[in-house]
DNA sequence: GTCTATATGACGATAGAC
DNA sequence: GTCTATCGTCATATAGAC
């Protein structure tokens, strides 16, 4: 006899709802671990569960991994559309958008530390992540792309560079922020931090040099100086 | 009866041998596995000697990331210092200075990310560099700052920013250009990188930046811009 | 379908024989 | 200085209890 359809609802929502558990416990270890601290026995002892239980819901420990660079990225990938559409629609400045837009990405990573190092690094021998757990880095990176294609059109960043270079280079300044402060002083909160205290400094050189060059009549050439 | 001082120096250069072949095979497990894939089992198999020998060198497996930390860091610092050393006295420009040595720094850690994991990131659980170890780390930023405080002595650095701040806004650059690489794409050779290929844009930018501001009668001030 | 008991082989590390 | 033997822990596979 086939099983009632509330049964499998019932089923489906227990079974979704210990993978999140799993998950959940394994973030928590993993932050105060470190990625690689993470260990199936220790999530199954918190859980109150045997070891192998972990293996009904994952089949291995890279799944697990997988689970769980997903789960950050698309977090991530929250926290920047959430920022993003709180920012004005028509901005006087490329700073304007970047900064808040930049401090906000750093200081989700600052505070996710062990999904920035899951995320940014390769803490994990022989792990690499699935094309659909990559998928909303994927999707944040266009996010990017497109809000600066936008910003091209509207003439406030420069014409004559592709707006791939510039998301590229953005994305170096912020990875290049998130990895010193991580590496270096990684108990310093995002408010305290000695290299987040930089990100301003970098998102207006940024601007700077992605700013449309003001024409020579105007107030000098800035182009003649490379 | 006392050993004769040839008979130390014997043992004592056969122990420094024998550490350093260690340290040579470690080096080439973590250049396969990745730093967190490095075992004691694997470093003895590959001597043809039993696990436990491995201990009459190295304390603990932490100790033996320590000396690799310390190896690479010291190399690292002689390949910076190499560079430094074959760059102009009186340079005319920042970038002039400050490219070579960009390249190099991202050359030698793509060409030895395995060791750049251990230097940049923190893949090994509850592993921290001793004060020893990161002593050449140390150096190096020193270099660093002493090249930037002569550039500023000389006027190829901006007189308003203080040598510490470009000193970290310089090595963010950098590191994330290194960051970017070896975690999206490791298996690129340095010269056909993606993120690599940013480094000079990045460092025009920051010479840009860094540059002493004309004053507003010879080509506008371009301090007014922000 | 879900979990447990049990087993395998690798790991880091230690103790003690030679 | 190197060995054997051993401990406790780990990820993981299988077989079976409920």
């Amino acid at each position: 006899m086939a099983p009632l359809p509330a049964t499998i609802d019932r089923r489906h929502r227990r079974r979704a709802e210990t993978i999140e558990e799993i998950l959940d416990i394994a973030a928590q270890i993993m932050a105060e671990q470190g990625v690689a601290g993470l260990s199936v026995g220790e999530i199954a002892r918190r859980m109150g569960i045997r070891p192998p239980s972990v293996y009904v819901y994952f089949s291995s420990k890279h799944a697990l991994y997988d689970a769980l660079f997903a789960r950050g990225a698309r977090r991530l990938l929250e926290a920047m559309k959430s920022v993003n559409a709180a920012l004005p629609a028509k901005p006087a400045t490329l700073e304007e958008i970047l900064l808040p837009a930049a401090q906000e990405s750093v200081r989700w990573s600052i505070e996710h530390a062990a999904y920035s190092q899951l995320l940014f690094w390769r803490p994990v021998p022989g792990f690499t992540p699935s094309t659909e757990a990559y998928q909303p880095a994927v999707a944040l990176t266009e996010l990017v792309r497109d809000r600066l294609k936008e910003l091209q059109d509207a003439g406030l960043l420069r014409a004559d560079v592709a707006v791939d270079q510039a998301e590229r280079d953005l994305t170096i300044l912020i990875s290049g922020v998130i990895s010193q402060q991580l590496s270096n002083a990684p108990q310093e909160p995002f408010d305290e931090g000695r290299f987040s205290a930089a990100t301003p400094a970098l998102v207006s050189m940024f601007a700077d040099y992605y700013s449309p060059r003001r024409p020579a009549t105007e107030t000098g050439d800035r182009g003649a100086l490379r």
